[in-house]
DNA sequence: CCCGTGACATCGG
DNA sequence: TCCGATGCCACGG
């Protein structure tokens, strides 16, 4: 194995299909590590694919939104994930149904 | 260079 | 079932 585990965590990342979303800690168990899920976090933070990985399909394992520092910030980032077309349930994803399930 | 904090999750009691 | 502690990586002071 070449790439560490943070190019994994983009990669996957980038690999998440539109209108589904998919969690810090469940990036982090797919990439190898189920408890990196903070340093998850971190690499969005830091983003250094920018516009390329697409942060904002990636939610807490609550379906809470997090981050996303920008304008108005939790809000721009909901309306982005419901114009791909996810469910929503209050100010939270609807885990249930936008759960990304690529790789389960 | 070392310490503390942070877009979280899992394990143990 | 709920609470406390631990783990991971990167960045700022």
């Amino acid at each position: 194995m070449r790439i560490s585990f943070k190019e994994k965590v983009y990669k996957l990342t980038q690999v998440i299909p539109k209108g589904k979303v998919a969690t810090y800690g469940q990036l982090a168990r797919l990439a190898g590590k189920s408890k990196a899920a903070r340093a998850v976090g971190s690499f969005m933070k830091t983003n250094p694919d920018a516009p390329r990985t697409p942060c904002h399909r990636v939610v807490a394992k609550d379906g809470s939104l997090t981050g996303y520092s920008m304008g108005k910030g939790i809000s721009t980032k909901k309306h982005m994930l419901e114009n791909e077309g996810v469910a929503f349930i209050g100010d939270k994803v609807d885990m249930g149904k936008a759960l990304w399930d690529g790789l389960m």
